[in-house]
DNA sequence: CGACCTTTTACAACCTCTTTACACCTCCGC
DNA sequence: GCGGAGGTGTAAAGAGGTTGTAAAAGGTCG
């Protein structure tokens, strides 16, 4: 990812992300994650409190422009979350026609890369 | 995506809205809307304390011109006023043969006005 | 080849929006 | 006041699209 060159990682509650040497750490143990599943991970952790849309994450991590149609994301996406295991949920948020949301675990802190903070609410899914 | 600086919300005594985020909360908790129910509620919240006509939802929330019939406003406000639960009766007015209106909890504040722009003057009422 | 990773396929489950149907209400002329 | 015409409240059903999920197929690399 273009954000994040330099020596910076992502902190919360259970989640570990080292974007240099691209690994994460789940509750104090080695998460091994695919390529793939590291760099989605990431794209989302990046944006972490805010709603990606599913067209950026194809076209950042796939390299996918408008229009294709492909189920690989939503595989990803469960990968992920069974990997993120009882915490999945918390993580990653799924928002109905629109994208997926990567929601920090408490107070999340970052190094490098400043965006947002808030939580922010729901846009447009139902219960 | 738009990275919008500046916030624009609505905000009384039970409810807010986030115009930038499409988002809204009731009683400090989330609220969860769809696409369509957040369009509609954010347009009588812009027009609030004003009768909106019912053609005038209709045309800017569904794109329907005078003429067309539709229940899908009604069962909208239906929806709406679920969500809204025990304020419903406060928030949303209707006013028989003509449309309806967004009445302010307490005293409202509003900070900057959402995208849409709503006109001076009251329209006069629908066919 | 063998192990692993990625993508597609197929189907189930789910979500949102709209229409339908019927009850009730409001208005207006008589 | 009465009664009809049309507007609104409401639940339920239907349509169409989106996502969850498991399994199969295809690809990569030792």
């Amino acid at each position: 990812m273009d954000l994040m060159e330099q020596r910076t990682y992502y902190h919360d509650a259970h989640l570990t992300l080292d974007f240099e040497r691209k690994s994460a750490t789940l509750d104090l143990q080695p998460l091994p994650l695919t390529r793939k599943e590291y760099d989605l991970l990431a794209l989302l952790v990046s944006y972490a409190g805010m709603i990606i849309p599913r067209s950026e994450v194809l076209m950042r991590v796939w390299g996918y422009g408008a229009g294709i149609r492909t189920r690989t994301l939503d595989v990803h996406i469960r990968h992920l979350r069974k990997k993120l295991g009882v915490h999945a949920d918390v993580y990653i948020e799924t928002v109905f026609g629109v994208g997926h949301r990567f929601q920090p675990f408490g107070s999340a802190m970052r190094l490098q890369s400043p965006q947002m903070e808030r939580p922010a609410t729901l846009a447009a899914m139902g219960a």
